[in-house]
DNA sequence: ACTCCGATTGTT
DNA sequence: ACAATCGGAGTA
């Protein structure tokens, strides 16, 4: 499912202000077997991780290190917690409100923390339908296998050797 | 009630 | 290499 999203544009409205990247670089996360999930099966549903339980496309986010926003896209069915974690978007449209936004500083939108803001995207966004402004997951292109690039998870401690992150060769959009 | 620490980022 | 910064989750 998360290599899928590579490609795929993110439409952001967010404050009336059209700014728009292409997917480059995602991780999944695969809920109940998955002890790197914050759906992992020990915890169960909670306030935080409702939304990874409800249907797909829509968006779970949430606060990290008491001051970054991430957001998910929700892959399972109900009842059925995975999701993909957005790491890293190429602009496309609204560059200039992008790095407004990131107050001048780059990267602009490689990185999870780096790609909330760059698009606007804050707690409000919780549960949001990513088929509905101010946030739509809408296609793109399909990336070929041989631009794909796959490697373990990044800042996880649990199962990080899961090969679940999934990135576009050489685009600027990608961490590290 | 209290402690620990994180799916990060920016600066030293 | 390390600080910033705070709420979720586990323990008591």
């Amino acid at each position: 499912m998360a290599r899928e999203l590579l490609g795929a544009r993110l439409v952001s409205t967010v404050g009336g202000v059209r700014t728009v990247g292409v997917i480059v670089e995602c991780e999944a996360y695969e809920g109940l077997d998955d002890p790197a999930s914050h759906a992992a099966t020990r915890t169960g549903a909670t306030e935080r991780n409702r939304a990874m339980f409800g249907p797909a496309g829509h968006a779970y986010v949430y606060r990290i290190y008491g001051m970054h926003w991430c957001v998910n896209v929700v892959t399972g069915r109900r009842d059925d917690p995975q999701a993909v974690l957005l790491r890293g978007v190429e602009p496309l449209e609204g560059e200039v409100e992008m790095s407004r936004r990131r107050r001048g500083r780059k990267p602009l939108a490689a990185g999870p923390g780096r790609l909330c803001e760059a698009l606007g995207v804050d707690g409000a966004l919780y549960g949001h339908d990513l088929r509905h402004p101010p946030l739509v997951l809408a296609p793109g292109w399909v990336v070929p296998d041989d631009a794909v690039g796959v490697s373990g998870r990044i800042g996880v401690r649990a199962a990080a050797e899961r090969p679940y992150r999934f990135f576009v060769r050489g685009s600027a959009g990608v961490t590290r």
